[in-house]
DNA sequence: ATCCATGCAAATGTTTTGCACAGCT
DNA sequence: AGCTGTGCAAAACATTTGCATGGAT
């Protein structure tokens, strides 16, 4: 689950290959999410870490342009524990959720992911076209300040 | 995905044996709870249910309420779309979220579980102990006024 | 009788909205 | 130039809190 940063041409890129104008606002709101991507930030955790060197940029542009990075694809709201959240990993992946530390991990298996499609591809489907199938792993750290692993 | 709902007897005990006090208030809201179990709703949607029979309890009590439920076990939060909603099941489930309607729906699928639970049995897990696996569907319904089913 | 839960209303926190202006393409 | 995005502040919405009273054990 490594993320090498692109730079800020290719952020920009990125965000007009979606169909959005690549304001300064949203290269450095984009560039702070891939960054920190391991945090899945909410909006308001996205301003405090902008402001420091982007004192310009208000809140509720933070707001806006989250909205419309969702819209456009290039992020998706984080499916556990409150939608407040937002994960820029474009692979498909499940997270991790420790009840202690509250922390959302992401968790990319692809044997995991190859199990699971082959049992839905037995599986009669009615009514419903799925579109994608991810796991949540509920548990907690043994010790709150290491890493978490799965082999 | 049946539940029986209890009746009023049983659901007082239920409380007591979760070690709250059984109160009118708690038992007309984990009963409705029971009732719309499918519906997984949020604070201010049992405070609706509940209003036309029993004006006299407050917003801020059923907020209450519900916390004190998860607190106590007999509620979880869902672990979807956003932690809003809640879900009195206790067989361990996933949910299929269809993003046109927004609906939660309930999946078990104990063969489901046993696949993962295998899987997961031949893992190295470092600094974590798992409490729960649970499969998230994203999709869309073919016709939104139809059910759903996968078998 | 004791203690915890409730109702009410105020406070807090979060997200959305409207509008004038600025900045991309 | 023509839009669309931004900043600001207000509004709307959701949730939590404090405290006096009522109800369960």
């Amino acid at each position: 689950m490594r993320l090498v940063v692109p730079s800020r041409q290719d952020i920009r890129a990125k965000i007009v290959a979606s169909g959005l104008k690549a304001t300064q606002q949203r290269i450095v709101i984009l560039e702070m999410l891939l960054i920190h991507h391991e945090a899945h930030p909410t909006a308001e955790e996205v301003f405090q870490h902008i402001s420091n060197t982007n004192p310009g940029i208000s809140l509720g542009t933070v707001y806006k342009t989250l909205d419309s990075f969702v819209e456009a694809n290039l992020l998706k709201r984080v499916l556990s524990d409150n939608n407040r959240r937002f994960d820029v990993n474009e692979q498909p992946h499940g997270h991790i959720y420790c009840s202690n530390t509250q922390e959302i991990i992401d968790y990319a298996d692809p044997e995991l992911d190859k199990v699971i499609a082959d049992y839905f591809k037995g599986k009669n489907c009615q009514n419903f076209s799925i579109q994608q199938v991810s796991v949540q792993i509920i548990g907690a750290k043994t010790d709150p300040n290491q890493k978490v692993s799965i082999t």
